[in-house]
DNA sequence: CTTCGATCCTGAGAGC
DNA sequence: TGCTCTCAGGATCGAA
C-alpha cells in the first residue's frame, strides 16, 4: 500500500508530464472518493484548469491547480494514479478520468475505493482535515533525534503504534515501520517512553534509512502499488520482515514472527527485537 | 491518555 | 470445481 516512499515516486513521475497541462474534461465512473466538492460540481469546477504543481504531505498528493484551487488526493490501500495515452485499455477498476490538453489521461484506479479526492481552494489548504493534522515529515530537518528523543518522553504506547499516528510523525505505513523497527533491532511492542537512548538514535537512523531507501528503489509494490508510469517498485525484494513469517531472519536465522499491533499484522524477529 | 472495535471495500487464499 | 470464511489495511469515529 502506498505510504511515503511510494507516494513521493508517484509525485515525481507525474510532475513532469502534469505540470503545465489543462485539464480539458473529467469522466466520473465511480463517484465515492470524491470528497469535495459534491460530485456532480466536480468536473465544472476543474475543467479548464491547470496543473501548476505537485507537492507531498505525509501520504498526501497535493496537486495545485491555476485559480487557486488545490485537488488533495489520498491512495489509501490500492489507488492509483497514471498517465496513460487515452488509447490505452481502462483497468477494471477505473473511476475517475482526466482528459488533458495534450491528449494523454490522468486516470485514478481504485480496487477497494479507499482513496479520497478534495478539490479546495487553495486557501482551505491549511485546514483540510487530516492534511492540517499531519506531524513531522520524517525526511526534513524538522526530525531530528532530539526530536525524537523529547516527542516520545510522554508517549505510554507501543513504538509502532507511535511510528503510524501520522499526526506525530507523517508518512509511515505498516511495513515500513515493521522495517523501521527490525532495522533498529527494536520490538515493536516497545512502550515508546521506555526506550534508551541509544534504541531512540537507531530508531531515527532507521526511519531516515528506510523511507530514503525506499525511495531509491521506487516503492514497495506488494499489492498493486505501481507509479504515475504504471511501472511497479523494487523496494519488496529487500523487505526483510514484512510477509515474511517463518522464514529465516537475515541476521540471525531465526524464524521471523508474527503478531498484531494495533490491529495490524506485525512481522519481527524474535531474537534481534527482543521483548523488554 | 489509551486501546479497542467497527466502518469503508474487494480479491486472494485457505479449508471443506 | 465451487462454495464460504478469513484476512489485508489507512483513517476516522465512538465507546470503554
Ligand atoms: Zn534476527
Amino acid at each position: 500500500m502506498p505510504e511515503l516512499p511510494e507516494v513521493e515516486t508517484v509525485k515525481r513521475s507525474l510532475s513532469g508530464k502534469l505540470i503545465g497541462k489543462e485539464i480539458r474534461d473529467l469522466e466520473i465512473y465511480f463517484s465515492g472518493n470524491i470528497r469535495r466538492p459534491d460530485p456532480l460540481l466536480m468536473g465544472e469546477m476543474i475543467r479548464g484548469k491547470k496543473f501548476l504543481g505537485i507537492d507531498r504531505r505525509g501520504k498526501y498528493l497535493i496537486f495545485t491547480l491555476s485559480e487557486d484551487l488545490a485537488l488533495v488526493v489520498h491512495l489509501r490501500m490500492t489507488g492509483q494514479l497514471l498517465y496513460v495515452d487515452a488509447a490505452f485499455p481502462k483497468d477494471k477498476h477505473t473511476h475517475l478520468v482526466f482528459s488533458l490538453s495534450d491528449g494523454m489521461e490522468l486516470r485514478y484506479a481504485d480496487l477497494r475505493k479507499f482513496g479520497t479526492f478534495d478539490l479546495i481552494p487553495l486557501s482551505e489548504l491549511p485546514q483540510l482535515k487530516g492534511l492540517a493534522q499531519l506531524g513531522v515529515e520524517p525526511l526534513s530537518g524538522d526530525f531530528t533525534v532530539q526530536w525524537l528523543d523529547q516527542m516520545l518522553q510522554n508517549k505510554n504506547r507501543s513504538i509502532k503504534n507511535v511510528l503510524l499516528d501520522q499526526t506525530i510523525i507523517a508518512g509511515i505505513g505498516n511495513i515500513y515501520a515493521d522495517e523501521i523497527l527490525y532495522e533498529g533491532g527494536i520490538h515493536p511492542e516497545t512502550i515508546a517512553c521506555n526506550l534508551t537512548e541509544d534504541q531512540v538514535r537507531q530508531l531515527w537512523q532507521a526511519t531516515v534509512k528506510l523511507l530514503n531507501l525506499g525511495i531509491e528503489h521506487r516503492g514497495t509494490s506488494i499489492r498493486n502499488y505501481v507509479d504515475g508510469d504504471g511501472r511497479q517498485g523494487g523496494f519488496q525484494e529487500l523487505l526483510k520482515v514484512y510477509g515474511r513469517r517463518g522464514e529465516p531472519c537475515v541476521r540471525c536465522g531465526s524464524p521471523i514472527g508474527k503478531t498484531k499491533v494495533q490491529g495490524r499484522g506485525t512481522y519481527y524477529c524474535p531474537n534481534c527485537q527482543p521483548k523488554v
